[in-house]
RNA sequence: GCGGCUGUAGCUCAGCGGAUUAGAGCAUCGGUCUACGGAACCGAGGGUCGGGGGUUCGAAUCCCUCCAGCCGCACCA
């Protein structure tokens, strides 16, 4: 997962040790891998050693020595073999000194920014005229996490937020604003009632046959270009944008409407998808349907599946969309790579997307495309969440509902904030629940949305991670006297010093895996036990009645930890409060 | 039927290319208590890693198979 992409810097003790075992591993098998992890032997553990000596018939302690004759830690760490032929490296006191004092100057923290690549990343995609809901919130809250990790490494990233705009529903909708009148629909939708005005649209759909004749020809007119029913498609795309942008702030999103790029904005470019489909010798035509038949893909009689283009009604599918998307993306927006923060659900769908444009010669070989598919968020019967009478439940409702629960708790607790204040930190606090329990979750899988236990204060939560920093900044609240940073060594006598030291140095590691996997949980999982282990420290070891030369170290294990979690958080798309 | 994802402690979840004793949080029980923010810390109990095979010196992890659940499988995105 490492040498994928090349680092500017090299600071961390974990490139610093793959690097000097990888040139020892060399010597005997060139590019065979160490498999150098983290390890409670020593600070870190090779385990590359047993498979190697099975690759050329050695035994195993004998191939040990053979890379150890080789191999050049001086002035990082000392290596012992273990067992059948591990490596256990412990980091030398000298060095880890070296490593710590350099992160006290390190804005970064270790963290080497990559060679700048482009990516697009496709997140969040609400649809117009409608409420953004649970649904939602997985795409946007993993979507941005990653969005941000990528920034911070140094790429440029284009989000999408790919809305949908487009397509038969629009007739309904357009008609309705007629109805209802423009100043009215408006209000409606800019007080973010949308779902009521898409169930009213609905129910008039449902229940009125010239309503839905008027819809149909409003439909035909949309798609005509009518500069009259355009004017008015855009009024309901402006609204809902807006709406949109009101909730990525109330969620601290970092989506602007300039990132809201919705379906129609590829409708020009639909028809050459076609031609070129055709040019290529892909474009099949199929119950009156065109289509391309990806390889490997078959439907529940075992026939090859399409993927529909262009609709027997001469309409187009999303799919055209989509590839469309992908040239675009490619050729105008020079992307390296491509992510889609879609649900699982769609899985097979980008596969012959993917596969489509593969074959059409859209899509580079060298160019990473992917489908960064995610789980359901669940209700308590471990269904899909929805509210009791089964309707689904707004985002907005959510975050203010945690908010709600945040600013109880802090009623009971800090006497000393204003109304407003603690209104503030609330919203900070409920963003911070209801993210993290997503992001701390293997995005793959489905969970159990529980507000209860995401906003608690203790376990593995936000709030406790930001408890944790809060308590952090606290200290040199009360510092008083000024310390100088430049001042610390780190002799590490204590062991819950060195065992948070060794976090410390670890956090580069753990965003490049976040990145490298794109499972932000591997981040989230690295600030929990930071924090753990900042708080074992904190209980063992006084900080500020130390005696030199040991407050300062202390000082200086403890400013490194505060900002190694409000940089971890904030990758998270998570603020870190000086108090709460 | 085919394909994908999932099945680890009572509950919610980690476990990253197989590796030295399977971890955490919550809950339970027992401690710490003039406390640099106790919204904390320390400790204990609790698991035949869905079942069964296989590969291996070694498997929660790789392969096969079975079981259970969720999802997808032609014109809604």
């Amino acid at each position: 997962m490492r040498g994928k992409w090349e680092n500017t810097t090299m600071t961390c003790p974990y490139d610093v040790l793959l690097s000097r075992l990888q040139s020892a591993f060399d010597h005997v098998v060139v590019g065979a891998d160490p498999v150098l992890r983290p390890s409670d032997r020593g600070d870190y553990q090779a385990n590359g050693i047993m498979a190697l000596a099975k690759s050329q018939g050695m035994a195993p302690r004998e191939m040990a020595q053979r890379v150890l004759d080789v191999l050049d830690l001086s002035g990082v760490a000392e290596v012992e073999v273990a067992g059948p032929g591990f490596l256990n490296l412990t980091l030398t006191s000298e060095y880890l000194d070296e490593t710590l004092r350099a992160l006290l100057d390190d804005e970064r923290l270790g963290v080497a920014t990559l060679t700048p690549r482009t990516a697009v990343i496709d997140y969040s995609a609400p649809n117009v005229a409608k409420e953004m809901h649970v649904g939602h919130l997985r795409s946007t809250v993993i979507g941005d996490a990653l969005a941000r990790i990528y920034r911070f490494r140094g790429y440029s990233v284009v989000a999408r937020s790919h809305v949908g705009d487009w397509g038969t529903p629009f007739g309904m909708l357009i008609e309705h604003l007629v109805d209802l009148g423009e100043a009215t629909a408006m209000a409606a939708l800019s007080i973010g009632d949308l779902d009521g005005f898409y169930r009213a649209a609905r129910v008039k759909f449902e229940s009125d046959e010239d309503f839905r004749e008027r819809s149909r020809q409003r439909v035909v007119s949309l798609q005509g270009g009518d500069p009259e029913t355009r004017r008015l498609w855009q009024i309901l795309v402006d609204e809902s944008v807006a709406y949109f942008a009101e909730v990525y702030s109330a969620l601290d999103v970092t989506l602007t409407p300039d990132d809201v790029v919705g379906e129609s904005y590829y409708n020009d470019m639909l028809d050459a998808v076609v031609t070129d489909l055709d040019a290529a010798g892909l474009l099949v035509e199929s119950a009156g349907a065109l289509c391309v038949f990806p390889e490997g893909f078959t439907n529940r009689e075992g026939e090859p599946l399409p993927l529909i283009v262009k609709k027997s009604d001469e309409g187009f599918g999303y799919a055209a969309t989509d590839l469309a998307a992908i040239r675009d993306r490619v050729d105008h927006l020079h992307a390296d790579e491509l992510l889609y923060v879609v649900g699982a659900p769609q899985s097979q769908h980008f596969e012959m997307v993917f596969a489509v444009a593969r074959a059409a010669g859209w899509l580079p070989a060298a160019l990473r495309c992917e489908h960064v598919a995610f789980g359901n968020v669940l209700g308590p019967d471990r269904k899909m969440f929805k509210t009791r009478s089964g309707e689904t439940i707004k985002l907005i409702d959510l975050l203010d509902e945690a908010t709600e629960r945040a600013e109880a708790a802090l009623v009971q607790r800090s006497q000393d904030l204003s109304p407003e204040q603690r209104h503030q930190l609330a919203t900070q606090i409920a963003r911070a629940a209801i993210k993290y329990a997503d992001l701390s979750n293997d995005r793959q899988r489905d969970y159990v949305f529980d507000l209860e236990r995401m906003i608690a204060f203790e376990g593995d939560t936000g709030p406790y991670l930001q408890y944790a920093h809060a308590r952090l900044r606290s200290i040199f609240r009360r510092l008083g006297t000024a310390w100088d940073p430049r001042a610390a060594r780190f002799s590490l006598g204590a062991d819950a010093e060195r065992d948070l030291a060794r976090g410390l140095i670890a956090f580069p590691e753990a965003v490049d895996a976040a990145m490298a996997t794109l499972h932000p949980h591997r981040l989230s999982g690295y600030l929990f036990e930071l924090a753990q282990r900042f708080t074992t420290f904190y209980e063992a070891c006084p900080v500020l009645s130390a005696p030199e030369p040991s407050r300062t170290e202390r000082l200086a294990l403890c400013d490194l930890t505060a900002r190694t979690l409000r940089l971890g958080l904030s990758l998270l798309g998570i603020e870190a409060p000086e108090q709460m």
